[in-house]
DNA sequence: TCTTGAAGCTATAGTCGCTAGAGAGATTAT
DNA sequence: ATAATCTCTCTAGCGACTATAGCTTCAAGA
């Protein structure tokens, strides 16, 4: 049994974090103590690092539920939890495509040696988009 | 002179987000027609693309505030600019390592080609962090 | 000139995923 | 017993928008 901090400090999930993880009804709200306090189980700590892991992954809050919902039925094809994964990781494909792109253009930005704004590529360059290597 | 519709067309940025940004100071309010609707000079459509430009390029509000202050005044050094594109910089490039390492982690899981959820790896690998191949 | 439909106005509330603070009560270690 | 630390609920705030409702104005055609 494991008080909030401990979960907290176990999984790395702030302690608000945790709380309105309950509210928002991702993981169920655990037993108390006399004093009211939140006591959880090893499970409640899988279940919390189950989310953690998948935020991380980039999941939303609803396709976390879904995982959750899915890995109650472990009987069913598993299609769905692929589907996600996959878009997931067309998504992060995308985001890491785009951020070279800006990666690019801000080295060329860092590279000025001007001393004063007037003849400084930054500013320059952020006003006239048509100076961009690439379009984003 | 434009609407702000005609703004929006221009610039790719939507009609709520320039009010937004007229709100939040980061562009002048602009003259009004009698019948107070916006209309927007030249000016105002450089400003507004600047600040978009920099938006994608992951400035925050607050940073591109601090841009248009350095802008106004173009015979000062041009140090803090270069010193904001280098801090840019170098998030973007904490953002796409970790970007890479979640790639290489979903694509691992992607390649599961088990039928039930029971011995499906996305579940399985989100459900235990230890698996992973890297930290995160 | 009149009419109609698109575009614009303000103000307010909602989004996502937390995070912070106040003020009270519970638990733990000494 | 007491002090230090945790935890409780509730409310509000963050950033950067986005959506809605209910109204007014504009521009183009008849």
């Amino acid at each position: 049994m494991f008080s909030i901090g401990e979960l907290s400090r176990r999984t790395g999930v702030k302690i608000p974090t945790i709380r309105y993880y309950e509210q928002m009804g991702l993981i169920a709200a655990p037993d108390r103590t006399e004093g009211n306090q939140r006591r959880y189980s090893k499970d409640g700590l899988k279940r919390l690092s189950f989310i953690r892991h998948s935020r991380e992954l980039g999941f939303s809050i609803d396709e976390i539920r879904e995982l959750l919902d899915l890995s109650a039925h472990p009987e069913q094809p598993c299609n769905d939890a692929h589907q996600m994964a996959a878009r997931r990781l067309a998504d992060v494909q995308r985001r890491i495509s785009r951020l070279q792109r800006l990666e690019r253009e801000l080295e060329r930005i860092s590279a000025c040696d001007a001393h004063t704004i007037a003849d400084c590529a930054v500013i320059e360059t952020l006003a006239d988009h048509s100076l961009c290597e690439t379009e984003h």
